[in-house]
DNA sequence: TTTGGATAGTTGCACAAACAACTATATGCC
DNA sequence: GGCATATAGTTGTTTGTGCAACTATCCAAA
């Protein structure tokens, strides 16, 4: 048994991503205080869309780890916001590239710095090698489940 | 800057549980090949009824950091597949205590190892002392933010 | 004993996720 | 060129979540 580290009781937070939840619910009420109204899912596709715009919806699955037809409806639901456009490819009209707008231009700094100031609560008293370490076992999940 | 650990590019996965999620999925999976018709949400539950059966919905809502229509509409789906029996408390009528039917008393040893074998194939490759690592530094970020 | 506040649970609404089925376009092979 | 197949995206359905507003019950203090 190389792996049984999880006796019962232990396994459920792991399923559950009970600090993952915790994480994000935080930074929603920050958005939420601050104002701002879109989601974290939201945030999340503008999250890469501030690292690259013009991706196709297809290369947001990629990066965001969702399905198609949830692609489809946040970029629907920030469309409605006005925080990005579709625009069709000129070179393979099957595609739609996704830009931004300046109002989720203007967004990219202020939710970054609540982001940071989230995960800076969230690791308050865990010493850095210790992030270090979960980092990567949360890397190597992935990897191994993907 | 004590916790400067997540440069722009790491907060990402934090935030949006990357690792909890695919758990999830994976065990999902197992479920539905196992012909299992539940869902992880649904098992969530069931898992602290296993281990103590007769508890009120608010304690449920404890169990599995939901709110309380999140109980009330999970506890209605399992009722619906006849897996949990709402009881009114006979001390005081507001309370609903939710008791385990015959079903789902036999659903716990197959759905319990299917958890195990979901996580001995995430955490394979990863050595114990990482994996304690990793549970710790979680259970402070859940700690620091609830 | 009444009244006001707390607690348990439900309902409505908006948003999101997973799955299946669908349309439209592109591509490769004959 | 024409057809099979793959790819990009959309739509419908079920399930779950978070918030606000609501009902019912309990309890404690005037």
């Amino acid at each position: 048994m190389p792996n049984n580290q999880f006796k019962k009781g232990e396994l459920y937070s792991f399923i559950t991503g009970k600090a993952s939840t915790a994480i994000a619910r935080r930074l929603q009420k920050k958005f939420n205080t601050a104002g701002l109204n879109i989601t974290i899912e939201q945030w999340s596709v503008l999250y890469h869309l501030w690292k690259q715009e013009g991706i196709s919806q297809q290369e947001l699955c990629n990066a965001t780890f969702r399905d198609k037809p949830s692609i489809t409806r946040l970029v629907d639901n920030l469309e409605k916001l006005n925080l990005v456009k579709r625009v069709a490819s000129e070179n393979d009209r099957r595609i739609n590239l996704i830009f931004l707008t300046k109002q989720s231009q203007k967004l990219q700094e202020e939710t970054m710095a609540l982001a940071d100031e989230t995960l800076n609560e969230a690791l308050e008293t865990v010493p850095t090698d210790k992030v270090d370490i979960c980092k990567e076992v949360l890397q190597i999940v992935y990897d191994n489940l993907k």
